[in-house]
DNA sequence: TATAGATTTAGAATCATTCTAAAAACCTTG
DNA sequence: CAAGGTTTTTAGAATGATTCTAAATCTATA
């Protein structure tokens, strides 16, 4: 219930000096539930609650972020990049047309082999994408 | 053992003229094994193969390929795409850094179990990316 | 072989992102 | 609390992959 002290924790935590602009925009990005969204997304967000913060500034601030672990980047599409604040494993749907991602849990996919890994090499990470188009209504 | 007419069949098939620019990638694409390549690769390719066709027409002719099914992307790394002769429902191996893609074949991986789909959405397909990273030799 | 339509191309344009270098803010220490 | 060194922020330029444009060229077919 004191949401600017947490941010403070959150900070010292990953060690990440508060400054106004990055306490912005982790109130906005983690003070409500998970979201998704782009650079450019949140820079607009800003500029709609008053905040001026330069795309320069969400750039770095979001790497920063991403390097603490407090964020995650998910590739779905060319030329753009979408952030996650879900840093859980997990996949997504991508609606394709639409721009849109949606959490799937870990849980709801099951999978039960994996290949064998090329020596030499470990797992970073797994991303699974499940891309879906809305159906039309034309039949 | 005709290749040059299996390519103005393969043209035939899926609706494209034959042209000496789209002969000569799909001379490149698809008389060797599958392989991964960016569009970049590509035109460096032709060039040292002494063919000279303009990036445009790379990225054009990518593109056309892809509509007919003859190619997929895949898409790891921001700001870049790779394309993928292998058209058969697979997955990959990314090894970061690298930029190198492997296949995996789909029966390597066993998923049995997947989430409930959006009601006014169909998938369009699923995209597995094992991310890997080299081992450092530095223990 | 003429012709309508498709294709190719060089170069400009676009778009997301990164870089640069200067100004501002921050955090010690004296 | 002032000075000084370090971080941050920022505007604007730069980058790099890709797409667009409009003119030149080619292709299939009548």
């Amino acid at each position: 219930m004191e949401p600017e002290n947490n941010i403070a924790k959150l900070f010292g935590e990953v060690g990440l000096r508060q400054t106004k602009q990055r306490t912005h925009l982790a109130k906005i990005l983690f003070q409500s539930g998970n979201r998704h969204f782009t650079a450019e997304q949140l820079h607009k967000e800003t500029r709609v609650r008053g905040y001026t913060i330069s795309l320069a500034t969400i750039y770095n601030t979001l790497h920063q972020f991403r390097t603490a672990g407090l964020l995650r980047q998910v590739i779905v599409e060319p030329g753009k990049v979408y952030f996650d604040t879900n840093t859980e494993p997990h996949h997504h749907f991508y609606i394709e047309g639409e721009g849109q991602l949606l959490d799937v849990k870990s849980t709801e996919i099951g999978i039960s082999a994996l290949p064998p890994i090329p020596r030499d090499c470990d797992i970073h990470e797994m991303d699974v994408i499940i891309r879906l188009r809305k159906k039309s209504r034309l039949s």
